[in-house]
DNA sequence: AGCAATACCAACTTGAATAGTGGGATATGA
DNA sequence: TCATATCCCACTATTCAAGTTGGTATTGCT
């Protein structure tokens, strides 16, 4: 039950751009030295982010990527669903209607759990936008900085 | 992000137990032919649960398995655990305290939002007992009836 | 006593996914 | 025109999932 690379990642590089939002393009090699990923195959997955319209490619040199909307307007759900496909704990509970894959899904007391826990991550994710995740580094680094005045 | 069969399985082999708990030792065969699994997979995860001490077993002609404890004291995160490992959408926040995996941890942004998702996950993983899954099964039965009824 | 039913155990197999790497084509600002 | 970039596709190595197979040990029943 983890998230892959993929996800992860890709998130990590999303909030990299957020934090450069209205300063023009960032190249990938900037994105991949920050995070410490490396770059061939973060690469693939800001392709994948580019074709879903999260992100915008500039082409040639000073070049790079950009968010497609404002950090506000982009969850960190929008960005998983993207690389790693939709959010669900079974193939059973991927939407709530196809029952397609499991004869007996009507009564099955299982697919309720799964669909709980699917609901309860989707509410995180979904609840948490990158411009939150600034906020967040902001009071992260604060109580980093307090922390270094104390000893 | 999916759990594996191993857990879903599992689930559903706890489940079985609990429905006839009190009743006696349950074969391996009649858990995996009531839910449609291999015998010879389930064998390993009920293995696991016994090891575990989920489930108590009893050798030999007329003997099974049976729960190690009342389905009100055994959640759904007990056998998740168990069958498939802490649960962590992130190998960074598999507790709390460690920060080895990653050395920026602490200021590390994404790594809140996996705490919040694996609390999120364990919230409802441990608020479900085998007993809550018991009742459940009940009223979709239930509704099951109704509806056969209607029509 | 002996048989059938059952748990127990470990090794093996198959296929798919993860996590990349490598090489080249295309676009573009300076 | 050249360095800097994106773009694109094919390849690889490793790991994991999801079983299968074959055999041993135990025990109730007749």
């Amino acid at each position: 039950m983890r998230f892959s690379t993929r996800g992860r990642y890709g998130v990590k590089a999303m909030f990299v751009l957020a934090q450069h939002y209205g300063q023009g393009p960032l190249p990938l090699n900037q994105i991949a030295e920050d995070q410490g990923l490396s770059e061939a195959y973060l690469e693939q997955l800001v392709g994948e982010l580019r074709k879903s319209g999260l992100v915008k490619s500039v082409r040639g040199a000073q070049g790079g990527y950009l968010l497609g909307k404002s950090p506000g307007k982009i969850t960190v759900g929008d960005v998983i669903r993207v690389l790693e496909g939709p959010i669900a704990p079974a193939d059973c509970v991927i939407d709530d209607d196809t029952l397609d894959l499991c004869d007996q899904a009507g009564q099955c007391v299982t697919r309720l759990i799964w669909k709980r826990v699917r609901d309860s991550i989707t509410h995180v994710l979904e609840g948490i936008t990158l411009a939150d995740m600034l906020v967040e580094a902001n009071e992260l680094h604060d109580g980093e900085q307090q922390s270094q005045l104390k000893f």
